[in-house]
DNA sequence: GTGAAAGCGCTAACAC
DNA sequence: GTGTTAGCGCTTTCAC
């Protein structure tokens, strides 16, 4: 579908002012100083006419579209929406422009959006979740790394096995950290954990982190404590929170891979008549928006995703260009509310 | 930032094929036939070298670059992500990509938000909330009807009032009956609502269709049931529950104006121990994905995301040329769940 | 400081 | 069918 109007051009604003179509250009660019009456007349032209420089034509001629593609698996979910929308940001300040690409975590999908990407000659991608989320990343296929290869950075937001990419990745470890040592603030010895896809980084370091600690601390890492869902979903944690209700012995605090589980933990200890936080603390990740609707608001470790986008961007956009594959950690932040409280041993 | 390599192009390929460019451009478009032999030849490199055709000399010379630039005034809020979502995946499914822009309502902002799509020369632009979504829609400024005029197709997520943009509208009037008549079949009639920013349009619809309807029907329309929040937010609908609960006389049901209005309410009425839906039935709107895991899961009135995107989309791409300026409504779909029931009089 | 001209990589006449 | 060529709208040498 073509515009409806052939636009007005640099040789049109030339002509009307008396200038060559270079001078025009390089009142644009500001890329040489121009004699102020030229600079002036051609301005009033600009404003006139309204007129934009064609991105396409610029990017041709100088290889770069000041673009940033991204791809995710799923646009919708929450976590990738906050990145994207912080990358978003970014990437205006910088001049430059985001285009999103949905994979669904197909592969095939996920090639073709690659293809597009590469095609609009971005000058990053950023990839975001699906298979550079797996704690074993596997080798890149052939196919993609010859696609990506020296046509565009490449940043992941995880850490980074590849050598090619650069990864921005939350710090796990340091969070579940956080968690636990509120949870051991408030006299809690017995803690358990909700987690699902533990094939995924950011649930294996977090459930490696939490053996790690509780031993070290001298606390039980109790089998029957750590629970698997099998979704990612609310309905997960309702579950898991029923499962919980009928162990003999139950933990007195339970951290939740993200804030949905911990909702759900709170529907399903709600519907046992378990109160949260009397007999039950929970503690979620992401710090989601959910956590301040919930009954009672949720506690949780999330990040500053802002800085997290600013983060990626930069690099996307090369001002690291000599720390290629290098991995960088995103702290997190510590936000209390109602669904943890002191200890209270039944 | 510059590409770290020269590319490939149809010359070299068609220099390695023995063929011309513009054979090459041919396959690439399939705008002609070509004979088998070639190619043959020619598919065979292009897949040997992973060629990718520059979609920015594509777009130079077909006048098209093949992207919507859509522009939010917040992408983080779950409303306009839904939309972005949907219509991305739209667009994907047509050959489009889109571009994202935040405009934070800042009117400075959407001015040079709409000045880099246009640059970017996209095919369409997507405007979805801030003064679009204006009940009473000023007149664009000058400034911004010469910026956009002729050139590109412009699609508003709301109801147009400007002949030159197509609305996409949701059918807040429907959807508030579907609400209304979903109460009164539990054997409601004294009926509240709480809303927020009635200087928009899916709010003054509600409200006006609320207090039609309720007349239609010889139900109460009380002031003092109509509670109009300083905020969106869900503490805006927790104090409207605090609000309510020391009313001489309640209704028996309130309608939110969204789902996170919808999730304070339950908060507020949680706090000071009314009961939903055994005292008070709760019903909002959007259908966003917080409806599930509050406690009582919520009673709203969605849409069709999908859907909303694909006709958003369809617009854009121009496959409604000749409707320019006309409005189309999306349907409400009513989605039942534990914060309604029947009516029960104190 | 400024203009002429080449070139970015593609498509679309236009010839053959 | 296929090649030649002239743009698309910009930037950037290279002269002057």
């Amino acid at each position: 579908m073509v515009n409806i109007m052939k636009s007005i051009t640099i040789y049109d604003i030339a002509k009307e002012a008396g200038v060559s179509p270079a001078t025009v250009s390089r009142i644009l660019t500001g890329s040489t100083t121009v004699s102020e009456e030229k600079r002036q007349k051609v301005q009033k032209l600009i404003e006139k006419y309204d007129f934009r420089p064609n991105a396409m034509a610029r990017g041709l001629t100088v290889s770069s579209s000041k673009t940033i593609g991204m791809l995710v698996p799923d646009a919708q979910n929450p976590y990738y929406n906050s990145v994207f929308a912080s990358c978003c940001n970014a990437a205006y300040e910088k001049g430059y422009s985001m285009l999103l690409l949905n994979t669904f975590s197909d592969p095939a999908r996920e090639k073709e959006a690659l293809a597009k990407l590469i095609e609009q000659r971005v000058d990053a991608v950023i990839i975001s979740g699906g298979r550079c989320d797996l704690a074993e990343q596997g080798p890149l296929s052939e196919e993609t790394l010859r696609l990506i290869s020296n046509r565009c950075r490449v940043v992941i937001t995880s850490y980074s096995n590849y050598p090619e990419f650069a990864g921005i990745c939350i710090d796990h470890r340091g969070c579940l950290d956080l968690a636990v040592d509120h949870l051991i603030s408030l006299g809690h010895r017995d803690i358990g954990f909700v987690y699902a896809g533990p094939e995924y980084i950011g649930t294996k370091w977090k459930l490696d982190r939490l053996k790690e600690k509780l031993e070290s601390y001298g606390l039980p890492f109790r089998k029957e404590w750590m629970i698997e869902s099998r979704t990612y979903a609310h309905r997960g944690g309702r579950s898991a929170a029923h499962t919980i209700a009928e162990l003999d012995q139950r933990p007195t605090a339970v951290i939740a891979l993200n804030d949905v589980l911990a909702a759900g933990l709170l529907q399903g200890f709600h519907e046992v008549r378990i109160d949260v936080p009397g007999e039950i603390s929970v503690i979620g990740f992401d710090n989601a928006y959910l956590t301040d609707i919930t009954s009672p608001s949720i506690t949780s470790v999330g990040y500053d995703y802002d800085a997290f986008g600013a983060m990626v961007v930069d690099y996307a956009v090369g001002e690291h260009a000599q720390d290629q594959g290098i991995n960088l950690l995103i702290p997190g932040e510590l936000v209390c509310r109602d669904s943890t409280d002191v200890a209270r041993r039944a």
